[in-house]
DNA sequence: CCTTGACCCTCCAGTGACTGGAAGCCTTAT
DNA sequence: ATAAGGCTTCCAGTCACTGGAGGGTCAAGG
């Protein structure tokens, strides 16, 4: 398969595949052109990093991730570990959206947003008052 | 006042201060020998763009919002409007996080985490079943 | 007056994970 | 034979900083 098949399948644009064999996620065969040339063990692969890449991990615990997947021989509790810290990871960010949330979103309410120029979003950012 | 002083009475790096210098959102006088020196309005307009920042309001946002803040004859409108726009942006993430942390922690609960290899974590990613 | 140390300056490079675009080969169909 | 579309590499840009090198400035103590 060439790069825009796999991409089709993957569901990855083609410069990303480029980007995951930059960064040796992948390593596709080579035509005597110089076509990159995909078997179906490096589509499961792209397959597998774009799920992982969707449930937001990162580059890295990708690579992690895909060793992990290749070693035969892996504990699941690694993997687990992996999932388990990411998974406090997500938990953090989404407490952190939830408290912008609500600050914003009571500002928002307070504010009466017509064409006068009195604006409690703008008065609280400058004096942080609540 | 010395970048170091309003550094530390805005909580922002002095790095960053320099920075939004670089991209115009502050313009604080220098001294003969090049040293930036800041008045009161600047340490505002960087307290401002700290509790913006913090809000999740891009660099962009904060310009606008910094520019509504200074026009006396701002509608507060124009200002809701853009935290409205916002506060969408905050909430669709939050849907797309919380999705991630459903299928996250449900694939977490269902691995065994032993030392054995199999794990549904891995089989998940390979094949996207749930 | 000199030194020391804390502070300040600019400039360059790197982060993460791509994305866009230019310039040019390769393949396939007409 | 040619045209279209796909492929290649390489360079630059994104966002919002952050780190570090290499050097100037300032205030206090000896």
């Amino acid at each position: 398969m060439n790069i825009g098949d796999v991409a089709a399948k993957s569901g990855l644009p083609a410069k990303t595949i480029r980007y995951y064999e930059d960064i040796g996620l992948i390593r596709p065969a080579r035509t005597e052109s110089g076509y990159r040339t995909f078997s179906d063990s490096d589509l499961h692969k792209l397959t597998f990093l774009a799920r992982a890449r969707a449930l937001g991990f990162s580059i890295e615990d990708c690579r992690t991730l895909l060793a992990l997947y290749e070693d035969e021989s892996r504990a699941s509790a690694d993997v687990k570990k992996l999932a388990e810290e990411h998974l406090e990871q997500i938990d953090a960010k989404l407490r952190q959206l939830q408290s912008m949330r609500d600050t914003l979103s009571h500002l928002v309410h307070a504010c009466h947003g017509d064409d006068r120029p009195d604006c409690p979003i703008l008065s609280d950012l400058a004096t942080g008052a609540e």
